[in-house]
DNA sequence: CATGCTGTTTGACTTTTGTCAGCGCGCATG
DNA sequence: CATGCGCGCTGACAAAAGTCAAACAGCATG
């Protein structure tokens, strides 16, 4: 991206504006240019991410049931989407609290992890520019078109272009159709490379994929409905970055994940803050196996999600709680 | 501070406006109250922290000065704070830069250590509001009263009410009459404790002081000016929270350090963001001793002083030269 | 139970901001 | 060297946001 010598004046028209709290006409006068241009230099400095214009999240943190989930499922943090009637649509408010949310976890030079499904790519979609030079976002899993959706590869980028922060991407399948080439392939320096800085990464970002015959993976064509049903029938609950997950978050032994391109599972642990967003109140037993399998310490819910949980992880963990 | 009822409407019209940018009659019908009362709210949000509106502090750090000064004295960054007869007062500019780094410099959860100064106290003053709940300020040295600024526990404490913090203060004198009571103060276990937390900052905040005759030291009473120039005779460069350094940034031995309540300079040197903000021209000695002795790692200073401190640096290599 | 105090809400008014057609300048092109 | 095209700037107007006095509600107090 070249360098603009507009930037400059962008940068502080924006800073006179917001930070000192001057006047348009105040700022249009010091910079010697008309009010009309400091508008819309504002306008874009807002639009570029130079400045930054966040509310607190802390409205949907602010819920006992948060509290509560918080300490039955053992998370550091939970947010939960409201559905009363007066709200707005909890559907399309998900992916703009998800958003919200990871921007206030980012921190400074953070690296970033950033799987794929539905949900990251409603989320990457209405993400807020920002100006956040020195973050570095990471793809979490081989690459898969799917119809409504971008690549894996093309949702890292997206956010990271959104975020004004450098994108890592690996170039290989999600699904090889032999285990002999997935395994070949995931030795090759340039994936080996990239797969071993996941670990390093202090943030991720995703959901938890289900295993009806609907599911991303089936309708992305990385397995039949067939083949997943079978797999549900040995044990599936879940997916994670495109890897089944059996009813207690382990990896299933099987020929899918075998032939798979994606982060390790205990590299993907091993991230401190594992940022879950789920959606579809389908999920309820793939986000049970997530949870168990230590895939989230942050997670964003819908009221009802967040009340089913509850209580099938009560029912669960009976003596882990008294009063 | 106790829970207001307003609090939660308050968020809502701000999530409303800011985040999904309805217009505020929209949101006034929305919430069912006047458009009138939407601005009141949407002004305490700003007000309070609910929202944050950040301008990059990229402008400043776009220099060839600040990359030069970056390799020169092995920095991890450097904001340089223009002087420019058009621009701003860079005296009254600098806190606002630093304030406006430093926000940019936590993360979530972070604990914060905060020392004390004149220019900490500017700092502290023009510190924007934020709704940073997780994260913790704690006081880096002991107490002492001065004519025009806070204490250090009132300096600490302003920071954290700013960003809806916790603050974590302790009370002991900066400096006692005698070596021996210092040292049992310092073993106190509600001083021991208290200390040996600094280890695990993950940000620093302070300045670097001089050793002239009006030094914030003697202003304050710490130090008589008399003792201040024996010990600049004996190779003192500056203070850091409290306690006097050699022009390599090592602790001097002496009297007054040895009756000092404050963090010790080993634990400050591990914390990994150390931000040092330089407002005073004359602070060119002192700033390079801190530098030397690794107290800073982000750096904010006027055009002029990184001037001055790049060519200082640059003939550095060779010895310390007494002027 | 009236009284004063404090803090919130609102309608009406003022100020500030957003917008957009049109102008002007630089630059490539015939 | 004239011509036309694209782009950014501006003036004037419309829209939105800020402000304030007055009404009002809650609450402690004489």
């Amino acid at each position: 991206m070249p360098i603009r010598s507009t930037d400059q004046v962008l940068h502080k028209a924006a800073w006179l504006y917001y930070t000192h709290g001057m006047r348009q006409d105040e700022v249009a006068k010091h910079l010697d240019i008309s009010r009309a241009s400091v508008a819309t230099y504002l306008r874009r400095a807002r639009e570029t991410g130079i400045v930054n214009i966040a509310t607190s999240t802390q409205l949907f943190a602010d819920d006992v049931l948060a509290r509560q989930l918080e300490d039955a499922a053992g998370l550091k943090a939970v947010w939960i989407v409201p559905e009363d009637r007066h709200a707005l649509d909890p559907t399309a408010e998900m992916p703009v609290v998800a958003a919200a949310v990871f921007l206030e976890l980012i921190g400074k030079d953070d690296r970033i992890g950033v799987a794929w499904g539905r949900t990251v790519y409603h989320i990457a979609d209405v993400m807020p520019f920002a100006d956040l030079q020195g973050v570095t976002v990471v793809q979490l899993c081989g690459n898969l078109g799917a119809p409504y959706s971008y690549r894996p590869d093309q949702c890292t980028t997206e956010i990271a272009r959104r975020l004004n922060a450098q994108g890592i991407n690996f170039y290989a399948p999600l699904v090889l159709s032999s285990e002999r080439l997935a395994q070949e392939l995931r030795q090759e320096p340039v994936i080996q490379e990239q797969l071993a800085t996941i670990p390093h990464c202090t943030l991720a970002l995703y959901s938890v994929g289900g295993i009806e015959a609907d599911s991303h993976l089936v309708k992305c064509g990385a397995l039949t409905a067939e083949e997943l049903r079978v797999l549900g029938e040995a044990g599936a609950a879940g997916v994670i970055a495109g890897q089944v997950i059996d009813r207690d978050g382990q990896l299933m032994d099987c020929a899918h994940n075998r032939r798979c391109i994606s982060a390790d599972l205990d590299s993907i642990r091993s991230i401190p803050k594992r940022m879950m967003v789920v959606q579809e109140d389908e999920k309820l037993e793939p986000l049970v196996a997530a949870i168990k399998g230590g895939f989230a310490s942050h997670l964003i819910v819908t009221a009802s999600m967040a009340r089913r949980l509850l209580e099938r992880l009560g029912s669960a963990t009976v003596a882990a709680k008294t009063e």
